[in-house]
DNA sequence: GACAATACTATGTTATACATAGTATAATGT
DNA sequence: ACATTATACTATGTATAACATAGTATTGTC
């Protein structure tokens, strides 16, 4: 099964767009703890693929940055990391909130004319 | 002149934001030709500011990968090469505005609710 | 005549999404 | 009872693209 080298590249500009909304998206569903797997339903449910390569080490990477706060849960059938937004999370998912809607707003100006 | 690591990270975050939008943005501006520089500045002055290591090496890309078609124009003072979308290119510009659009209405549902 | 603005090329670094593989347990089907 | 699928993670390697930095050379401008 072979790709022609268009779709390729229209993949490839795909998974750009996607890459920039993933922790804004991520910190968005955090308010209340959650593990990676439930995460990765939860996304896809609402639109947005997400892969385990990618979620899991993303993850420990916010949390490394001081974003997210974790602990194991091993009361379940199994043992789960929970991930939940930290307070210095917050405040910049905020920030990015607002930088996002600024973008939003840029792009909308900037695809409005190609239109006319 | 030391920049805490909260200010690092958020600058980085922004930076991906803004990255997967820089094609798009930069597609959706050459359906007349146009140069590097001046692109440059019309992105900026519509919000986007893209680095000339940035954008000169994407509009290369860009057109090896068929997306746009360039010459260069001596006629003017200085030579400059102008880029202009290509057929394919547009074809491709929209299915990218269509999922750019579907990803603004998935974050708008993600972000809707950390509001409640 | 110095300095900033214009308009590009070239090279190296870094970060991150994804590919791939692996581990191990629980649930489900037949 | 046993195979398969779903769950839930870890670990490693690769490719790509934005950016950093430097350099070249011409054209205004004070």
């Amino acid at each position: 099964m072979i790709k022609d080298e268009t779709s390729v590249i229209h993949e490839k500009l795909t998974q750009e767009l996607r890459r920039g909304i993933l922790v804004l998206a991520t910190l968005s569903q955090l308010d209340e703890a959650m593990y990676g797997y439930a995460l990765i339903d939860e996304l896809s449910k609402r639109g947005l693929e997400i892969d385990q390569g990618t979620l899991y080490p993303l993850l420990r990477r916010l949390e490394e940055q001081g974003l997210l706060e974790s602990e194991w849960n091993v009361e379940g059938p199994r043992p789960r990391r929970y991930y939940q937004i930290s307070p210095t999370g917050e405040k910049l998912r905020q920030l990015l909130v607002d930088e996002w809607q600024a973008m939003v707003n840029v792009m909308e100006g900037l695809l409005m004319e190609s239109k006319e």
